[in-house]
DNA sequence: GGCATTCTTGACCGATCGGTAACGAACCCC
DNA sequence: GGGGTTCGTTACCGATCGGTCAAGAATGCC
């Protein structure tokens, strides 16, 4: 009974993404937003409200596939380390691909430059970061179970210091670690739940 | 022979390092640094030139206080073990203390707001974490030789994921985890040293 | 006490910021 | 096919951005 939208609202969304992941809130102007998703002002704004709210869609657009990632984590074919390696130097290899351009982790970096202020977007990282601690307890406790990994940490603690690494090699990416330093210390992390 | 100026010139460096550490390069306007550094405009300007030679000066007099820091790792008067845990438990403190307002590590937020698209940024931030790997190298070796930490990992490869691992914990705490969850993640961080 | 020099102050600059509103276009229903 | 409603376009808004500049104030030298 009115004039159909002509872009797809989810395509727009993970353009606003990339822009926002690409060089952060700040930085990244409504003229970026509108080069990026081919809006234009008053289309982005009828759809998304403000800028702010574009950007907690695009963040929860991203965390909802990270989340999926992880929960896939669970459902390999394959033993808990082995899923572990191929998730850790597979984030790795998608941080250093050609194009990537140093982007690192849109949540990470959105840790560090809105988190502290902005409590909306602080619940939606946190929950997310207790689904990824959840998702990893479950599988390096099926490791120490079936033998590979240490029982003498809980498998929840054993969890949180290696996401707490994971992290920590996002930010050495960040600064310009080479691939195959943070592909050595990824193997080291796992080494030493061991 | 001419007008000396009225302020005194690292205490200002030291301002606007307090104001770009609590809200990062871009959303520190210069009006903000005028509030922190009680300068007016045009004397900030006349001494420093624009606002990123300011904040390369500001980066530059932080990571000389925390190289300071880390050199003094070698210099204490207990075992290389007792001194990682007086570091990353007091860097914990230091992070999480009254009226730190989640400001995290300066260098960490710098390495995700502009290390990969600033490359004076990025060769600042990089020398310093080199530093930072030699340091705690000799120390990690150092705990070898006491019998402290495991010697089936070179101690620079120890040394890179402990680091690491510092690094994961700024970004959670930044993101909101507990003092306490840090303080627990960062004794697992040690012991998987040992 | 001039004079040269540097510092401080505050007004001012164009550009860009995020955001709004008016208007024509496109659609469905009747 | 007219009417109601939403969408897309674009001109425009005040505020703020980083940065400049001219004029006055404070100094050491002569």
């Amino acid at each position: 009974m009115a004039r159909p939208r002509e872009f797809d609202y989810e395509e727009v969304v993970r353009a606003a993404m990339q822009a926002f992941w690409a060089r952060g809130y700040e930085a990244t102007s409504v003229n970026d937003l509108m080069d990026a998703t081919g809006l234009q002002k008053g289309s982005l704004y009828k759809a998304f409200g403000d800028k702010h709210s574009l950007f907690i869609k695009a963040l929860g657009a991203y965390l909802d596939e990270l989340s999926e990632h992880d929960q896939a984590l669970a459902a390999q074919d394959v033993t808990p380390k082995e899923a572990l390696q191929a998730y850790v130097h597979g984030g790795i290899d998608s941080m250093t691909g050609e194009g990537t351009d140093q982007c690192g982790c849109f949540a990470v970096n959105t840790v560090v430059e809105l988190a502290p202020h902005d409590p909306e977007v602080r619940a939606l990282l946190m929950k997310d970061y207790q689904l990824k601690l959840d998702a990893m307890s479950r599988l390096i406790k099926r490791g120490q179970d079936a033998g590979d990994f240490r029982t003498d940490i809980p498998a929840r603690q054993l969890a949180t210091t290696f996401v707490t690494g994971m992290f920590g090699l996002i930010i050495s990416l960040k600064g310009g670690v080479p691939a195959d330093q943070a592909h050595a210390t990824a193997e080291n992390l796992i080494q030493l739940l061991a």
